[in-house]
DNA sequence: GAAGTTTTGTATGTATGCAAATATATTTGC
DNA sequence: GCAAATATATTTGCATACATACAAAACTTC
């Protein structure tokens, strides 16, 4: 009777943990992106500016904030940012007197078509260490992890 | 006279760049860690914790920082909460004046004990999505990226 | 149309995470 | 042996990120 090396556990190591790594790598492209953009904008917000001219049309905070992954109260803050510096624009809704409709400011627009060239140097950076193949594996395993 | 595929750029897409997919994948994991870990402990202070427990020895704050991927402002407060429950304990080095040096307590000890079962499963869990090889391939994807 | 549920926005508290500045102590270069 | 460079720890300020709780408005269901 034989035993799969790969049924014994073995013991924890912190290094093949998913969230430890995950973690890691985060924090490294996290760094080239705050260099890489000398103050410009952060990632969150460069993200939730692209994500806005996308929709190109009036959405509301919540909406928005769910397109890019954030919850309620970080993306209020977000956009607080983001249109203290005139990249974002507010309006009551008409039709819903909860809401706030958002949109993008020309300012905002030219910022991003600005910083696009940069985004796509950041992650060009950040993907370096890999090939081309490695990459696009990497890109289609984590959109299985959520 | 043709023209490779990959050649041509494309649109950008927010979901074809590692740092957004990053920051979700992550993002999952850590909803699955907290909920999983019911308040007990934080991914980062488990980190930490199990770190401290392996080196097994006095350690400075700095370098148990950077085991766990912290920088020093990070790795003050982190070692501040877990203190605070008496998981950590710190004395001041005889050899440096500036150092503290840390160590677990057996609270901290049993605490991590308990937890394994639990992390191996939260490890599981965020992980639920890939095949074994795709897991192995999204270990090594990472660790080359930081 | 009234009751119950959901959605939207807000506010607060806690926990990372980094930049920058400070103070003290150690090590290195000469 | 001393000045310069480094290392350690701390503090402050800012920016995510989530839990929780709340109020107001809208929707659903009967």
């Amino acid at each position: 009777m034989t035993v799969d090396v790969a049924d014994v556990p073995g013991p924890y190591r912190l290094e093949d943990q998913v969230g430890f790594m995950l973690r890691l790598a985060n924090q490294r492209h996290m760094a080239i992106f705050t260099e890489r953009m000398g103050g410009e904008l952060t990632a969150v917000q460069f993200s939730t500016l692209v994500r806005l001219s996308e929709v190109d049309g009036p959405i509301s905070q919540n909406a928005l904030g769910r397109l890019v992954g954030m919850d309620a109260a970080t993306t209020k803050g977000v956009l607080a940012r983001l249109m203290a510096r005139d990249l974002v624009k507010m309006e009551k809704s008409q039709t819903d007197k909860r809401r706030y409709m958002l949109s993008t400011t020309q300012a905002g627009r030219d910022l991003i078509a600005k910083l696009m060239p940069l985004a796509c140097q950041i992650t060009e950076e950040t993907l370096a260490p890999l090939t081309a193949k490695e990459r696009a594996s990497l890109l289609r395993l984590l959109a299985k992890l959520y």
